[in-house]
DNA sequence: TATTGTTATACTCTATAACTATA
DNA sequence: TATAGTTATAGAGTATAACAATA
């Protein structure tokens, strides 16, 4: 067993989620919550069981997490005219504009790591964003190969 | 407010954690777990104020988490000689081995993933590593620049 | 007094199982 | 029967505040 490229990044991914995660707890929106808001902002409103598919949560969880953030007044739950089981859900303008507010402090937090790197480890992670977005896209469920 | 390297690191990182994590939970070893007995195994027995500190948790936090890790028989603390008050906690033997476990699990998991790349988004996500490693290691609390 | 660690308490987040309503 | 969603319940994880012991 040699130390693969999985194993190196690993522990980088949990230190940095850890960073992130303590720079801006005071927004009480976390990481999953404006995954879910980014979608609904880029996609439009959405179903719970699909929000669950795609954030890998289970269904239940994903339920709660809307229950909390329409709580919060950042989504709002209206009925799926298609399908009376069914429940859309949408983000509000409040939703919209802490969106916009959390997405920016978390990103202002990785700016201010990246800012302490040398110009050649700056643009190493620049030049892999691509393929780090190709890589959390992977759909759920993929194998290695 | 343009589009930073942080603003599009942040949703990537995001999505990454949520797909190791959702991997291999049956450990029952979380994130900061690990990154504990990594870190007992990489520079032996350690304080828990100073697990705290480098791993951005608090004091009682790692107290807590140390006491799961010890119920697990994963560690186990040992009076610090050089001082009545402090406490170190130190890896056991089936530590080092649920250490190995998961984190090949949890490697296993990014490299099935990376697979799925082409060799140049894996060669550019190879690059950064090392980057992405000291964007990591920022120590707490240095604000941007 | 300051530091180390623990206990008490509360909250978020998430999961599984059981349930309701619609298809 | 299968699917969409909710409720009930439990547990991990983490935080702050208050405390005990040692320096």
């Amino acid at each position: 067993m040699d130390v693969t490229p999985g194993a190196q990044l690993m522990p980088v991914l949990g230190q940095l989620i850890r960073i992130i995660r303590q720079t801006d707890p005071s927004d009480g929106v976390s990481l999953v919550a404006l995954a879910v808001l980014r979608r609904l902002e880029s996609e439009g409103p959405g179903r719970i069981s699909e929000l669950a598919r795609v954030e890998r949560a289970s269904q239940p969880g994903m339920t709660q997490l809307v229950g909390r953030l329409e709580r919060a007044d950042l989504v709002r739950r209206i009925p799926d005219p298609h399908d009376g089981r069914g429940v859309l859900v949408e983000l509000t303008d409040g939703g919209r504009e802490q969106l916009a507010r959390t997405a920016a402090g978390y990103a202002a937090t990785l700016d201010a790591l990246l800012s302490r790197l040398d110009a050649d480890d700056r643009a190493a992670v620049a030049a892999a964003i691509p393929a780090l977005r190709r890589l959390a896209a992977v759909p759920a469920g993929a194998g290695g190969g």
